[in-house]
DNA sequence: ATTTTCTATAATGTCCAACATTTTGCAAAA
DNA sequence: TTTTGCAAAATGTTGGACATTATAGAAAAT
């Protein structure tokens, strides 16, 4: 293999080139209804065919590759309709998430979206001020963690998993959003400040009216 | 290749041993939580390394098998409270997209309602007169096809996916229930009558009432 | 009894080869 | 010029042999 990230981190090969491909597609380097052939493949991040047929199917279970039968493997496609659709399913997966841990969280899923608001808080300001690839994707993962610490309380491991993969394939819209400056880090800045009073009151309503404008954010109307 | 599909349907071999596999999952020949060694496997299935794997990874995206690196795949497994979570997010899905459809739907869809109503009619009657395992495979086709259905006119190709592989999830604690003669006959045709009119007459409350009642079902409490 | 070490088993990864399907390029016909 | 049909090339699919690595359970040592 040769190259694309660190062994110890991820634990097999298929993982490596896994998170390889999957932060390549994420930045648009492969492109969306790319075909992804094989030997290409093989010749740029390394690994045997079987593996690269492995990984392309975790991918596939991603979201973020199809399969066709008899023709291969191609980068999911990206339209505005496809950007709708992800993010209707993610807003009311969410809901519902966050709706189930306002009824069953305790102090402790609290604490945790408490500091998961002050990550994101400070990915904010990092990425305004260095804006690279690592600080893009250090932002976008504090922003998952707090989709997911919203959901941490609701008992559902399926539910969470589900926001995990729908936010997966929100990721390369948002990135997108981003690079292009069209990110209101102000209006981050005031729902993050709402989201939080609303959470520690428990007023279901109005985080889940936080939760729809956030989201909402994603489609960059 | 041995035994367990036709060729014909099941493009590739990889299909073949996944529909194979995935049936005898359904029927609880392949136990909850039993460990999926890729030799046995083989000797009772057939295919090749390589192809084994890639059918493993294949139902492992469906949810029915689970992955751990290094340790290989086993069986999902089948608590109480796995049949609960499946069914809390089957019927959170269905219900929106059964809203969204009799928002959006038109004649058309409402014409492949009643026809799949009336193919669970007919399975449910074929099921109690003559109950084996393809009569019970085909009983739980026809009411996955009404749940898709139901679906077809929401406009979102990722919920009406979700719900698919949900329902698979429940097909193995659905097909223990009627096994066991633990489904109510009568209740459904109840359901089916009013569910029916519900859609025709829009309305959305009372169709989705019908939808929980349905879902509820398979709880089998 | 607990911990450590060793070993058999199984998973993972690579290479190579054969075969099937799809796509492509080119020529012939309309 | 466009369309159609066919052959060649590219690509995907499957299989098998084998090397490497990790896990789990047995055996040994403390």
């Amino acid at each position: 293999m040769l190259f694309g990230g660190r062994k110890s981190e991820d634990d097999t090969v298929v993982e490596m080139l896994a998170s390889a491909i999957r932060r390549d597609i994420s930045f648009g380097v492969l492109r969306p209804d790319q075909k992804l052939k094989l030997a290409d493949l093989r010749q740029s991040y390394g690994g045997s065919n079987h593996s690269m047929r492995e990984t392309l199917r975790i991918l596939t279970s991603e979201g973020v590759v199809e399969a066709t039968n008899q023709r291969g493997f191609r980068v999911t496609s990206a339209t505005e309709e496809d950007l709708r659709d992800i993010l209707l399913v993610r807003l009311e997966v969410e809901k519902l998430g966050l709706k189930l841990s306002l009824k069953q969280g305790d102090v402790a899923w609290e604490s945790r979206v408490v500091a998961a608001l002050h990550a994101v808080r400070r990915a904010d300001a990092l990425v305004q001020e260095r804006p690279d690839d690592v600080t893009a994707l250090e932002w976008d993962e504090a922003c998952r963690d707090l989709s997911m610490a919203l959901m941490s309380a609701s008992g559902s491991p399926r539910l969470t998993d589900m926001a995990a993969q729908f936010y997966g394939q929100s990721r390369r819209f948002r990135l997108a959003l981003l690079r292009e400056g069209r990110i209101d880090f102000a209006a981050r800045a005031t729902r993050r400040t709402q989201l939080q009073e609303a959470i520690i009151a428990r007023e279901e309503a109005r985080a889940v009216g936080i939760l729809e404008d956030e989201i909402g954010a994603d489609l960059g109307a």
